[in-house]
Order: structure tokens, then sequence, then C-alpha cells
DNA sequence: AAAATTTATGTTATATTATAACATAACGTT
DNA sequence: AACGTTATGTTATAATATAACATAAATTTT
């Protein structure tokens, strides 16, 4: 099993999440002959900027200020395809947004953790809770291709702090 | 184990489908003291006429042939939204759409498996599946509240007439 | 039954998310 | 430098969803 659950939903040095994601993309660029350009990258930083998924329109903002200009949707939807493409980032659905893929070309489930009260997502890959969604598949026909999964709840953070306002949890 | 998986991916007498919908609508606004008006009932007929999720704008247009009127969005939304709230319903994020609940009011694993080719999508419940979501959570030490499990593939029938033409079966 | 209250629907406008289509620029190869 | 390819800029618009306020219908209270 892997997550990044622990480092979502505690006090880190961040920094090293944002350093250890762009290593991994540029490492992942290089052996696929693609290119992180200055764009791309920053929206990977953008998106890494905390533990919380970003919108589009969020991502756009901010990369406006981020290269003092003004920056169009499709800039940013390119580059969110770019990333999705080689599997830096993640889209949840339920939220419309975007968030850093700890371990890009790991095994995944896509399996996401999504915390009702501060916004954080932390992932995980977990091989049980593939092979029961394999086992339903086969049961029932299915030639399984990808899959989602969203849990919503409280997150360790904001279910011990109880007291703090909503959404007050730097993640 | 519940399922509609079998019915939604073989001939059947849909028309059975649909009035053991209603059915269950009306009692459950019965018990619920809730009222099943006319709008809403529409649009629930509506969002089983086949087993493909319906997006909301399908569903205006078609509520607007039916009661040969125009329809706003806030009239789809709001009947939605009440289906919702019961259970008759459920929203699959991935798509953006809307498709009846076969067992509303029964344990939900909220798990759909959504056809690529012909875009139909069952419905189950898996005490396993929920069981290992909740033993992830509880190790990550997540509060889970509700959750979203979607998967994409082939459905039995795509599988089996590769030949066909996409979206031509019938669900 | 009239008045008051609640619930549902109608209507207009607009917010939010995402993409199409075409133009320009930057890059890489010869 | 010329060419083809890839990436970005720009404008417009599609698709999904909600806000805000007006009216109507149903229910409850008097």
């Amino acid at each position: 099993m892997l997550t990044n659950s622990r480092l979502v939903h505690q006090p880190h040095d961040h920094d090293r999440c944002i350093n250890a994601a762009l290593t991994r993309a540029k490492g992942l660029c290089q052996e696929r002959n693609a290119k992180l350009t200055a764009t791309r990258e920053a929206v990977l930083t953008l998106l890494w900027q905390s533990h919380r998924p970003l919108g589009a329109y969020q991502v756009q903002e901010q990369l406006s200020k981020l290269l003092a200009k003004n920056i169009a949707p499709p800039t940013v939807y390119r580059a969110i395809e770019f990333l999705l493409g080689l599997g830096l980032i993640h889209r949840l659905p339920s939220l419309n947004a975007y968030i850093g893929c700890p371990f890009p070309s790991s095994n995944h489930s896509n399996l996401f953790m999504i915390c009702n009260q501060c916004g954080s997502a932390a992932e995980m890959t977990d091989a049980a809770l593939n092979e029961v969604l394999q086992t339903a598949s086969d049961n029932s026909n299915f030639v399984l291709q990808s899959q989602s999964v969203e849990l919503f709840g409280l997150c360790p953070r904001c279910t011990s702090s109880v007291m703090s306002e909503e959404g007050s949890n730097d993640v």
C-alpha cells in the first residue's frame, strides 16, 4: 500500500514535496521525451502548492499572477492535459479539480480521501481495493479499464481539531 | 451483493424497470412525507428510459418535449436535487450525468460500472468493497462519510459484440 | 372559507467549467 | 535559412450549474 496520507495531514516541510514532484516530473519527461515547458512546470508547481486540489480557473488566476500576464483558459487546460497524460497529476471528478500525484508511474488505485472540512486530498494505492474491484468486474463480466475512487469525510487533523474553524488547517 | 448488472446488459422488458422505479419512488415519498410532483415523476421516468445516465440538459430537452412547453434548467436541477435527496437517483461525477437507482434505501457502495462503448451504467453494492474502503480509511485515521466508485471499461454486451458499431447496443 | 404560511415552479440572468478554431511563435532538423 | 513540428496566444463559445427574485399552488391556521 502506497499513500501520502501522513504527509498530507501533518505539518511538514512542504518545499520537499514540491521539489520531489518537480524532480519526478523532470525524470519522467526525459524518459518519455516530453518537454516540461515553463508553463507546464509552473502549473505543476501550483498544483503542488498545497495538498488541496485546485480548479482550472484557480490555476489560471494564480498562473496569471505568477507569470505577470493574462493567461487564458486554454493555456491552463493544455498544461493540465499534458500533466494528466504523464500521470503527474490527477483530476478529481467530484470536485472538477486537479492535484499533483505523489507517485506517478506507480501502480494506481486512483483512490482519494477528500476532507469535507479542509479540502485536503490524500492519494493511496491499495492492492486489496484493486483486487475487490477486479473481482466485482469479473463477476459481472465487465472488462475493467480504469477507475476512480473518491472517499469523502474528515481527515485526521480536522477530526482531532473539531473546534478549529472550517478549512483553517494548513495542508 | 446487490447489482442490476444482468438486467442492464441483457435484453429485458424495460417497462418493468420503469414501473418498479415509480412504485419504489411513490412508496419512499409516502414514507418520507415528500411529494412526487408531476415534474419530479417525469424526470425520474426520463432517467429510467434507459440504463444510460443522462446529463441535466438532455433531461431538459426531453422534459420540454414531454410536457410540450419550454423547461428552464433550474426546474430540471430542482427535480434532480429532490430525487438525489431521496436516493432515487445518483450523480455520476465523471460524466456530469444522472441515473436512476435500482435499490434506493438499501445499503450503498455507490459503485458503478460504466461502459466506455455503449455508455450503460450498472450499479452494485459490494460489502467487500465497503470493508476495504473502511479499513483503508481507518488505517489513515480518515472518518469516512461517503464515497463514489466509478469503474470504466466494457460491458458484457459490448465485449461480446466487438464487431457492433459503437453505442449500438440497446440499454 | 379567508388569511397566512409553506412548498413548488417560473423566469431571467449569470456563474463555473471546458473546448473549438484559428493565428502566431518557438523549437528542432536538415 | 527553409521547413516541419510542437507549443502557446487569442477569441469565441459550448456545456454544466446556480443565484435571485416573482408567481403559483398546496397546506395550515385562524
